[in-house]
DNA sequence: AACTTAATGTTGCATTTGCAACATTTTACA
DNA sequence: TGTAAAATGTTGCAAATGCAACATTAAGTT
């Protein structure tokens, strides 16, 4: 995964940073972050340390995962629709933000540098890797059944690793509201693919047979 | 929605095209046009006229529909994982399509130009909007009763048009595919909205009463 | 206008799923 | 290390849904 300022200079990101006009702050952990960033303009968010949840709050009381961001990763009111009141974003541990207001990145000092094309060219690609990961994301939750959404997130995530035996990196908890299914349900439905020997599971090990 | 020359004066469009070194192909009807685009490079494909649907081709026949595409509008390996074998990109008329090949938008003549800053800031801006597209699908997609889907679909669209009172612009046949929920099934539901008096719905005139 | 194709409406039925309620296991942290 | 909190496993049951099969209506084409 891209990071904003992969390959420019230490130098040279201080440099950037300033002319971005950034700003950063420390939080806590389960701090909700942006419960003050409504109507603002819209703007960046890069994670220096720590990682944070996006999450959408249904009126129903269901809280959607919309998006797990770690250290280098990037969110903001470009990519997430923060604004609305729906949105959360929690602090999931001690975490750094540096937040660039979007308007920033196309100020007028910022062309004279020739980083600046690198920056440009960083922020696109996160854009479209991020598009690809919502794009595999509905691909999940247009399958009909658990079991399908089960069996290809799997696929997927094997396939991205390469190998039919890996660890998952996510609770069954926090799969069952990623693939917006009832977690016991999914329990069920797990353990009738382990009977049927489509999987093995124990803990956070998994190998796939398919 | 923005579109990848807003702008750009007619002249500069020129210009700009012949820097990017962009193709332009004209297709009939219901044309399947990328057939021959899988493990190329990265590409960018803009709609000059026409229009063209993104499907992807379950592997137990399903056809998901994944964005549909008019005028002016952009896609490409960048916003869609165009380079899998089960994705199509269809004319739904007669079409033209001017392609950009993804590393040419950072070629080195372009800088020159100032008109190039806007070019960029478009792209960006297209991005985001697909992305803002695509959260909002997600959040339909994550509602687990096809009552809660089409309500909420219904009512992000009157938001979007600001009254309560509009036309659908899709079949209920592409809504269904598009939520992912049997049509019949969906049929029957609406019936039950219908009498429930949440909506009134002849043809494709719509009134939400919620 | 005649005809073909696509869209919509309807319904019975089997299957899947969510929900609730609870037991058990694992993890976090004071 | 002990205890609270979170995650996982299990199951009965009612409700929602997909599927199939068909009738009807609307839209597009020559």
């Amino acid at each position: 995964m891209t990071n904003l300022f992969d390959n420019i200079s230490n130098k040279n990101i201080d440099k950037l940073k300033k002319i971005l006009k950034t700003n950063t702050i420390k939080y806590h952990k389960n701090i909700n972050i942006l419960s003050n960033f409504y109507n603002k303009e819209d703007f960046i968010a890069l994670i220096d340390t720590g990682s944070v949840q996006i999450i959408y709050n249904d009126y129903n009381g269901n809280k959607i995962v919309l998006e797990e961001l770690k250290q280098g990763e990037m969110f903001g009111s470009i990519t997430s629709s923060l604004k609305q009141e729906e949105i959360t974003c929690i602090t999931k541990e001690e975490s750094q933000i540096t937040y660039i207001e979007y308007n920033q990145i196309t100020n007028d000092e910022i062309f004279k540098y020739d980083f600046y094309i690198i920056f440009i060219k960083n922020l696109i690609r996160i854009l479209t890797e991020q598009l690809t990961t919502r794009n595999s994301r509905i691909e999940l939750l247009t399958k009909k059944t658990t079991r399908d959404k089960i069996l290809t997130y799997f696929k997927l995530l094997s396939q991205k690793k390469g190998i039919k035996k890996f660890t998952l990196d996510i609770t069954l908890t926090e799969l069952a509201s990623y693939l917006s299914v009832d977690r016991s349900a999914m329990s069920r439905e797990i353990k009738y693919l382990k009977e049927e020997g489509f999987i093995e599971l124990n803990g956070k090990r998994i190998k796939i047979n398919y």
